[in-house]
DNA sequence: GAAGTTTTGATGTACGTAAATCAAAAATTT
DNA sequence: AAATTTTTGATTTACGTACATCAAAACTTC
């Protein structure tokens, strides 16, 4: 049977009371008495029951998420998470809130986190904008005890206690190892569109996509990326354009989001089979040009892993308890048309 | 603030007794009664604390966990991660034991199953091969109410609970078609070494791999598939003669273990970068021969992934609770050596 | 060694649920 | 309508921890 606080007491010969100021590191306990208490801990394998302690607390866990708004498939999807979290909020001990602002805008993102700030969770998730503004305004959160997780894109300048998230440079690079093996010995340049250089996400994916290249397929051109704004018409826009200026071009990385659109610009040119085209994130249609060859492959982070684990994260970080951080670790998801998982996305 | 069962008591006009006695469904309810109760649960949206009732509970969860002995480096970082778990063990309220039986040996993978019988558990996770005796000591497990989960290679036909491993056909494809696309235009036959045709996982993985390139790469041609056991010394040399016999050899798949061996005899050959190679399973040997390019690609399933995700699932069938099989997807890592994750395995 | 301070003990309540007991009420049978 | 059975209520204890209170003991200080 694993041992109780009334074992340790019976083991330290203290009362229940010490070995409670103890544990809960109150004052008014000699250190004699505190090293007594702590050997009998340590002799007894004794931990806390987390479930019990928490039951006893009545603790719960106020959170705001923050999320770009918009048609961007991938943020939605991570929305529907977030909504499922709510769902299991009363099992979690949670009190999730979400809040939604437009995309691409540091202005609007450093006013959402002062209002979070202002209804004082105990943690705060938000899927950042690389700006003086954002980073202060986290600082802000911090110095009031206030937990920060950024979600998706990193702000590493920041005082943000944790991200989850991938890395996007390894995404990047991993995208430019399959475009050159894929293209082998193929002419032609290779394209990249991103949405934004303004989030960091999408500025490391391009640097580990052109850094790939450089070192691995030096042959290859890499022409400049175009910024689509995570737009799917904006983006079919930049494609059919890039399509016409290079009719020989091998491959397209599309980084950012918007694939409606370049799946469209593919298909409309009738050259969907003849470039390779390395995308981001499962949704229900690069899903679909998955399967019908327009994409070769994708490369996903999974929105449900990383939901949850940021809810992980915020409510151990509340608590002061410490994050194990490999098994926080967020995958990068590469999927051919032969391991897509049949389920949801 | 959420509701409790007193709350359901008084919105239901009855008493906690009888609250009691619905929700843990106890005889002695008239079904009027019982439908006034349930209405009461559903208008407050009631969810039963589990945290307070597994204390109240005191329940505890008897787990045997039934691995391959040998040195196959993945089998013992599934065994590290079952270690892990047993520390764990005290705050999950579970009490794992571990079985260890000899690789590949039907024989002895029933007895042990037996064994772990006679302990009467609440769960069994075992890693299965696919004969009979086993399909009947699973039988027989299930029969008697224990739960049974199997592990990294599944047993379909039997009755067990769920499978918390990869989708190996999946698996063999996804290395077929990157095999395919690695060699583009270049000559030479692949050949595919396996541990052992007796486990389904090896079966599974061999029989995606040969669907992928009849498919999509028809004009390649692949070798009969050569079993070395898992085990590095057979594997070199079956992969020694191979090489000798095929100069013009273009690839190796091996989808089983003793990849330490595929790594010597292709260097010791000099064949390390002209032949593509792809394994299974990320482990300090193969991690070493993914960075020096030795092996193109790892397909990897998490250890301890599968060990939690099994434990989860062990518990909460024999809870008789549903699982979210979306949740407990075991997923199928891809990694090149631009995407590996610098910690652990 | 008396007064003051700090440390410790004893005890009780609470959290939300499980499980048991015994009495009371309601329904059923005769 | 009495006897019997079934259903319901009231109450208690327990799980392991948190937290508060008050009294008793152990230390200081002068």
């Amino acid at each position: 049977m694993r041992p109780t606080v009334h074992d340790i007491a019976a083991e330290a010969g203290v009362s229940l009371a010490t070995v409670d100021r103890v544990l809960n590191n109150r004052p008014g306990v000699r250190s004699v008495t505190r090293d007594k208490v702590e050997r009998a801990i340590a002799t007894l394998g004794y931990v806390r029951d987390v479930a019990a302690a928490n039951l006893a607390k009545g603790r719960s866990y106020p959170l705001i998420f923050i999320l770009p708004a918009g048609e961007n498939a991938f943020m939605r999807g991570l929305e529907a998470e977030v909504r499922a979290a709510m769902a299991r909020s009363p099992a979690e001990r949670t009190e999730i809130a979400l809040l939604c602002v437009p995309a691409f805008d540091a202005r609007a993102l450093a006013d959402a986190l002062a209002e979070a700030h202002r209804r004082r969770p105990a943690g705060v998730a938000v899927v950042a904008i690389d700006a003086p503004e954002v980073t202060r305004a986290v600082k802000r959160l911090r110095d009031d005890g206030i937990v920060v997780v950024t979600l998706v894109s990193d702000l590493p300048g920041s005082a943000r206690d944790h991200f989850a998230g991938v890395d996007n440079i390894a995404a990047g690079r991993t995208a430019g190892n399959l475009m050159g093996r894929f293209l082998g010995g193929r002419e032609g340049p290779v394209a990249v569109v991103a949405g934004s250089m303004l989030v960091r996400d999408h500025r490391e994916r391009l640097e580990g996509f052109e850094a790939v290249l450089g070192e691995c397929f030096s042959a290859r051109q890499v022409l400049p990326v175009v910024e689509g704004q995570d737009d799917a018409t904006l983006v079919e826009k930049l494609v059919a354009a890039l399509l016409e200026r290079h009719p020989d071009l091998a491959g397209i990385y599309s980084l950012g989001a918007g694939n409606r659109g370049l799946v469209a610009a593919l298909e409309r040119a009738g050259r969907a089979k003849t470039v390779c085209a390395i995308a981001h994130e499962l949704t229900p249609h690069s899903r679909a040009a998955l399967l019908s060859g327009t994409i070769d492959v994708l490369l996903n982070q999974d929105a449900g892993h990383e939901i949850r684990s940021a809810i992980r994260v915020l409510k151990a970080k509340a608590d002061g308890l410490p994050v194990i951080e490999a098994q926080e670790r967020i995958r990068i998801d590469i999927f051919l048309k032969d391991n897509l998982p049949n389920g949801q996305a």
